[in-house]
DNA sequence: ATAGATGCAAATGGTTTGCAGAGCT
DNA sequence: AGCTCTGCAAACCATTTGCATCTAT
């Protein structure tokens, strides 16, 4: 399987776009985060390697990510939008705490599959889904 | 069972708040309106009863309405928050069709018992969930 | 009487965009 | 060389907030 760097780069390729240093960096600190950062989030991080990339390379970066469809965009619902890799990940689904933030990936075929047959029972062809649980955790429950 | 407007009456009087005729307007407004209005329209509409109601009232009341529990945010991921009435009405989940922005309400038991389950797994208490399906429609399918 | 509500306009805050200079191919 | 990028700062836009004035209780 390729990597993602590689499918960035024909990406780019492809839409007569560049492969920019700027670019590299933001896709290559992405990868080598194993959280879900937001956008203000991973500019800090790409500024302590950078300090001269701008915020709005980030946003623009980020957007052609999600278009060539290495990154996904989350909503925890704080108010930020929050991104992932995707590529080469299995879809999943997110269960979030809404006192520590804490979150978990899930998969369920079994919801997987239902959406699927709602979607066509209603004549829709499903392009994608979103479901976020919101919770509290046991540790935040205890906690108290 | 109760109306919502008493609802809401009997929620502003626990709060220490009080019952203006903006916030029964707005209320009302939205009862009346089978569509998920963003706050910009549901604005419109208010306006169009009593040209002198302000937007922030719109936003504020709506908050209220929320906290109340007779009313839901709804996010059909195009950047502005709609809402629904919820008091009185059974939980349903949205289809969505991105070409029209036709929605479709769906209730799926099987869905909600695997939510439940996957959260207690983790050892979450569940709060609440979001589910979107999106995709594109027959009508806007055909109409290419 | 008085805590709370309203309308207005200004402020917020995340995200987008215009522009002039810089860089990739 | 030419088209794309970048950083900066200004612009956007939905939503929130400060404030002086009004109103429900």
């Amino acid at each position: 399987m390729k990597n993602p760097q590689e499918v960035f780069n024909e990406y780019l390729a492809e839409m007569n776009l560049k492969a920019t240093p700027q670019r590299r960096l933001i896709l290559d600190t992405i990868i080598k985060q194993k959280a879900h950062l937001s956008s203000e989030e991973l500019y800090a991080k790409v500024k302590a390697r950078d300090a001269s990339v701008g915020q709005a390379t980030v946003y623009r970066t980020l957007k052609l990510l999600v278009e060539a469809d290495l990154v996904e965009p989350l909503d925890f619902a704080d108010g930020v939008t929050r991104y992932e890799i995707s590529y080469g990940k299995e879809h999943h689904d997110h269960l979030i705490c809404s006192v520590c933030g804490k979150n978990i990936e899930i998969l369920d075929p079994t919801i997987e599959k239902r959406q699927e047959e709602i979607a066509k029972k209603h004549g829709f062809k499903l392009s994608s889904h979103k479901m976020y649980l919101y919770g509290i955790c046991d540790d935040c429950r205890k906690g108290k």
